[in-house]
Formats: C-alpha cells, sequence, structure tokens
DNA sequence: TGTACATCAGTGAACGCGCGTTCACTGATGTAC
DNA sequence: TGTACATCAGTGAACGCGCGTTCACTGATGTAC
C-alpha cells in the first residue's frame, strides 16, 4: 500500500517515542529489536529502513526522551514562576517524586541509562552529554548566582544529587526507606543550591 | 581429576570476583555466562555446580563488590583519622577521583549498576540496599552531627551527590567538563556534609 | 603392598530461544499514457 | 475515462551468533579391600 505524505515521519517518530519508553524501562542491553517494533504496532523486518543500526535509535530516543523532560521541567518552573513560586523547588520536587520513581519508562533518562551509556560510542556520549548540558541550564536558570557559571555548577550539583538519590530510592524494596530517600533529596537539593558555590 | 579440600570453594570465589568485573565493567544483560567462565579459566557447563541460576550470581557479585570496597573506604578514613586528617574528605577524594572514574570494573557498584539493579527481584535489591547501607554507615561515621540519624541522613546523601557525579563524569566524552564534575562534585559533598540535615 | 572402585570438579555437546541485521517480496496507491 | 506501470512502507523468512540452562561424560585422586 502506499501511503500519505508524512507517514514515514510520523512512523518513524513512534518508533523513537516508543524505544525511549523501553529502554528506560528495561534498559538498553535487555531491549530487543523485534519486541520493541511489536510494541510499536510493526513487523521487526522494516526497522533498517528508519535507522542504521540500533545504537543510531538508541542516540536519537535518548535525545528524545531529555529534551522533552528538558522542556516540562522549563514550563513546570516557568509556572511556579509566574505565579510567584520557587521554579527550582517545583524542578526538585518533580523531579523527587514518588511518581518519577514509580515511572522511570516516562522519566529523566540519565537516572535509568547513564551508566549504560557511559559504556556506549563516543558520538551517542556526545549527544547525551549535551542534552545533560541543557538540563542542567534549565536548573541553572532558577538558582540565583554571583555568576552565571557559579550557578551552572551548583546546578550540575543539584541535578548529579537528584540523580543518586532517585536511583538510590528506586532500588531500595523497602517502601518507607525509599520514600525518606526522596524526602531527604529534595531537603538536600534545595540546601545546595542555597549555599554559594564557593 | 579430584581436587584438594576447598578447591571447589577457591574456584567459585574467582567466578565470583570474575562476575563483580565483568558486571561493573560491561553491565549485567551484556555479559554472558559463557565469557565469564572462559574470564575464569573455566568452560561455561560448570557454572551450575556452583550457582543456581546467573541471578544468583549477581547477587553473590555486587555483594562482594559493594561489601569490600566499603571495607576499602573505612580503612582508608580510619588512616587518614590516625594521621589528623579528615576521613570524609579522604572518602570522597577516592571516590570522586580520576582513577575511579576511569577503572568502572574495581570501582563503586551502586554508580555502574543501581539502575540495572532496580530492575532486578526484591532479593536481589534487598543485598543491594543492605550493602549501600552499611557503606552509608561507613560515610556517616565521618560525619559530626547531632544524632545518628541526622549523621546517616547527610551520610546518604552525600552518597547520592557522589553516584550521580561519577556517572555524569562517566558519560562526558569532554575530558576537561569530565574533570571539572568531578572537582565540583568532591566540593559539593563536603559541603552537604558540614551542613547540619535541619 | 597392589588393585578395584567411588568420588566429583570440570568438560563440551546440545536444548530452545532471541539477538541484530539482510533481503526478496507484497500490494495499495499515485502517475503516465 | 480507463489501463499499465512505478513507487515504496512495511512484511516475514533467513543469516550467523550468543544467550541461559541441562546433562552425559571424563579422568585424576582418595579409599576400601
Amino acid at each position: 500500500m502506499r501511503y500519505e505524505k508524512g507517514h514515514k515521519d510520523e512512523t518513524r517518530r513512534r518508533i523513537v517515542e516508543t524505544a525511549a519508553r523501553r529502554f528506560r524501562k528495561d534498559g538498553i542491553a535487555a531491549t530487543g529489536i523485534a519486541g520493541l517494533m511489536a510494541d510499536a504496532g510493526l513487523t521487526h523486518g522494516g526497522f533498517y529502513a528508519h535507522f542504521p543500526s540500533k545504537e543510531d535509535l538508541v542516540r536519537q530516543a535518548v535525545d528524545v526522551a531529555l529534551t522533552s523532560a528538558t522542556a516540562e521541567h522549563a514550563a513546570a518552573a516557568a509556572v511556579a514562576r509566574a505565579e510567584g513560586g520557587d521554579g527550582l523547588e517545583i524542578i526538585v520536587r518533580r523531579y523527587l517524586s514518588r511518581t518519577h520513581r514509580d515511572h522511570p519508562e516516562t522519566g529523566c533518562a540519565i537516572a535509568t541509562l547513564a551508566a549504560e551509556l557511559a559504556r556506549s560510542s563516543a558520538e551517542t556520549r556526545g549527544t547525551f552529554a549535551q542534552d545533560a548540558d541543557q538540563l542542567i541550564q534549565v536548573i541553572a536558570a532558577e538558582i540565583p548566582a554571583a555568576s552565571a557559571e557559579e550557578a551552572r555548577a551548583s546546578a550540575s550539583m543539584v541535578l548529579a544529587l537528584m540523580v543518586g538519590a532517585l536511583q538510590l530510592a528506586r532500588a531500595m524494596p523497602d517502601a518507607a526507606a525509599s520514600d525518606a530517600m526522596l524526602q531527604a533529596g529534595r531537603r538536600a537539593a534545595l540546601a545546595l543550591a542555597r549555599q554559594p558555590a564557593s
């Protein structure tokens, strides 16, 4: 069958979205092409008409996941600021929430995939690092500091703490301990931003 | 051939040690039994005479890796204290060092495997959480605080920040940015411990 | 003291299965005549 | 207006390979007689 204009782009977009969810949920190595394509309502054979390799899809999926997460954080912070609230507090509360902990498949790709991506090609890591940088910039915009450089340094530490705390909270089988980890993380992240990066 | 007493235990220990390295280097899903056994100088068939399943080996390997890393941190901190130094500073400097960043295979299993372990069985996560707790206790022992509970809360945040910063440093393809991440992490981790967990 | 046998850590072939990737094919539609 | 053909997104069989797991077997040694 022949398809309307833009159909292939739409299919490709759907594959990338599906992959972004599956990679975050199950990990990259544990996610196969065939299962992924089936999830997207397709058969596996068509995969290579869209992507040159699995690695290429990984790069695109991580890019989409991180870029949209960054946009959501920026939007939430903007709304909070407009309402006279603290943008950073909203970002931290969203990141270290029970919802985020319990739904890695729609959450931050750094917390789910950073360790696995550290083992991938320099190209993939390059895209990932750029995307992480954009998230750091969004956080930095909510931190009052003497200089942009200081705000950026503080923001990267806030992100590092949130990533680590979320991972620890996810790995803990004890629900109360996991909740406590999230709560302590929220407090510590804000404290970290408040003190000057000397 | 029949072997001297203790031979099998020694072989088993060697498999666990090999696995602990490989899992941290390549990830759990990406490490196969056959390659693992070959690394340990054995053929794959004998694996199930030592472990009921791969999952069981994972649990033991993570346990060994984390337990020994914790002991090393405790020892290094004790030496520093005996010499009039700051135990926490030594732990943080060791954790966020270039050596640790560049050698995940002998480093902290939390930074390499937490995300992957978050997807495993409650039993494996239980062992992992207990081991992480012991590391947190070792860190807490170096933090002056009003109560043991406060020291523990601060220590878990120091650990979360170190885990996140190390992962980000490892994922960055730019060497200078990666070094800067480690340095900012060391500063922030110490600052986090110094301020009271209100 | 010498021989037959039990032990058991480790071997390697085999199981069914899913992996990433390739490729000849399908078939509905748009276009050319 | 009607027919022949080109297009091309998606199909599904097949490639070699490695996965986790099972199992009949090996063969050097310790023990029993």
